[in-house]
DNA sequence: TTCAGCGATGGAATCGTTACCAGAATCTAA
DNA sequence: TTAGATTCTGGTAACGATTCCATCGCTGAA
């Protein structure tokens, strides 16, 4: 045989209409027996597949969901494609993946592509939630939008926010128990909010605490490593120096750790670190590193779900991740500053 | 404006017949420049954008890769997609990520429901090398396929394969240099050619320096992270116990160290481990690890490459990529079997 | 016996695009 | 001026499926 084989081809050999293949094969009732032993014997022996792309342009669904996100090779975000990928494929959707780069015109291109590929929903954690393109963009997309961790105003979209501001909060009023009052705190970009909402816990602990917030030691810039690190050389060389860092983004955390080794410093000891998010191996190689976790398996099944309520015809949602601090050695010791 | 604007759209608008406005959009060199000007206007106007569905239907060509693994939750493997759908973005191509999570009947429907979406090729790295399923549903695809660290015979098929069997024999020689004897070997399953590879070096090293390889210190099984802590539990219980492991796939490697963790082996110290690929942050928390490295974002490309080559029309090809032993201070010391 | 009613089936239009074919319009050469 | 070549354009048939509509045959009631 040669090509696919058609609906055509099936009818061809029942020897009936095409119009009759298709009630049986799509399971239409007004079919006899007779009609449907005979397509389906068919259908069987020429090993007949129907064609999705044919489908799709004739109903208008795809059955295919976008997921754009920065950079895949993030562990957080991999592991959300997987929940994700899965939940999606056992209701019938596949997942069209694509990096932005952390660049806003690729993100928009993105969006853009598969808007003419017509796909049923996306699902995408913005490079920024400021920029003019991407709202534009995503108000032509003509489908269903899940926003990862993300707060554009305007937009009719579901989202899954992480409750950062707890986590945080928790991390840095142990740190404030612990004596330390110089904070450091790095994080990525100020223009979304996840970085936002973690300030905000941030600022919270100090203001119950009544101390003042140490503006000076918060740096903001990107999740990048290379962020991280020019940032942690830079907060390691005021005086007084910072005896405790709040690090967030898995990337920020690696450049800020190896900053620490530049200066020889020891974790938990000449200084405190809380990392904002965990990684694979956390558990092996990380053992003694406080931590404010998050489910990342639950947001890309929570997103999932709430695109697929979007589908089935229900209203947009938002749905809420929470965080838990774990202390752990490397916040337990260390240089505290003394006044 | 309602529903998407189609190309009837423009011709209505322009005053042209439909197939005037397709050859002006696709770049049909017999146009008369007005009408090119007409039409590129109206299309500007309605803000006109094909649709790649009934492009699709109509050219056969999808521009859309498959791309199927274990789990993009494993950090090579995400490194691997990051770098292969930039590549393939680049050439206009969308990657469609399916998990199989480890089983083969998943993996075969993955197949199965990329080829009724008409994928243009497909990137894989399959569970087993030897399932019926596997063979009979590959061979059915009609499209390219490129295999990632696989050998499947009879299949026509692209390849990037790892050059494990150096990388493995040279960490194994340095092993036995330090006077271990009783070293333990843990990779994934068998009936793949990473861990057969990976055995060909381990083996060679011992045959050259003419001593016996330890077959009952060899375990395989998967590439889970239980697996490799049973493996290792067991292990360690042998007498004489290994003084040194060599441990493959990100997984297993974990649950080694966890067995270490267990029995309170400080590694370096106790007992020396060599890792078989690096993971994130590796650089940062896992400093002192000696590891066989190769480069996930060649691997990438590779397939991307490769697929786009043949896509092009030319022969399937095979590339493959190096590894690089480096030791670190987990292989330096240990203690050593006296024999 | 005849007609209404009903279930099952075939034919044709449609989704949005491209490509072939024929014909119109313009141009060149004799 | 006309035949022939050369552009360019419009109509139409696909690609592979679904769905509406009309029709056909059959049954049951008057």
């Amino acid at each position: 045989m040669e090509g696919p084989v058609t609906i055509r081809d099936v009818a061809a050999r029942a020897g009936v209409a095409l119009s009759s293949v298709s009630r049986v094969l799509s399971g239409h009732p007004d079919v006899s027996a007779s009609m449907r032993t005979k397509v389906e014997e068919a259908a069987q022996a020429l090993g007949y597949e129907p064609d999705l792309l044919a489908q799709s342009l004739r109903s208008g669904a795809t059955r295919t969901i976008g997921f754009i996100i920065r950079d895949i090779s993030n562990p957080l975000f991999a592991v959300v494609a997987r929940a994700c990928e899965q939940e999606l494929r056992r209701n019938g959707y596949s997942l069209i993946l694509m990096n932005s780069d952390g660049s806003v015109e690729t993100e928009s291109k993105n969006f853009a592509l598969l808007r003419r590929r017509r796909v049923d929903g996306v699902i995408a954690s913005l490079v920024a939630e400021d920029s003019p393109y991407v709202k534009k963009t995503i108000l032509s997309l003509r489908a269903p939008l899940v926003l990862l961790d993300r707060d554009v105003k305007g937009l009719d979209a579901s989202a899954v926010i992480t409750d950062h501001a707890t986590g945080v909060k928790a991390a840095t009023t142990h740190l404030l128990d612990m004596g330390h009052r110089d904070i450091a705190f790095i994080s990525g970009a100020a223009n979304v909010y996840t970085t936002r909402n973690r300030i905000k816990g941030f600022s919270e602990a100090f203001a119950e605490a009544g101390i003042p917030l140490p503006e000076q030691l918060i740096a903001l810039g990107g999740f990048d490593a290379e962020y991280g690190l020019i940032h942690a050389r830079h907060l390691l060389l005021k005086t007084p120096r910072p005896t405790a860092f709040v690090a967030g983004g898995i990337g920020s955390t690696a450049g800020v750790v190896r900053a620490f080794h530049e200066m020889k410093l020891e974790i938990g000891k000449d200084v405190a670190l809380v990392a904002l998010d965990e990684w694979p191996l956390f558990d092996v190689f990380a053992t003694d590193i406080s931590s404010v976790y998050r489910d990342p398996e639950a947001i890309g099944s929570e997103a999932a779900h709430l695109i697929l309520e979007v589908l089935k015809g229900n209203e947009a949602q938002e749905s809420v991740i929470a965080t838990k601090f774990t202390a752990r050695a490397s916040s337990q010791g260390g240089v505290v500053s003394v006044r």
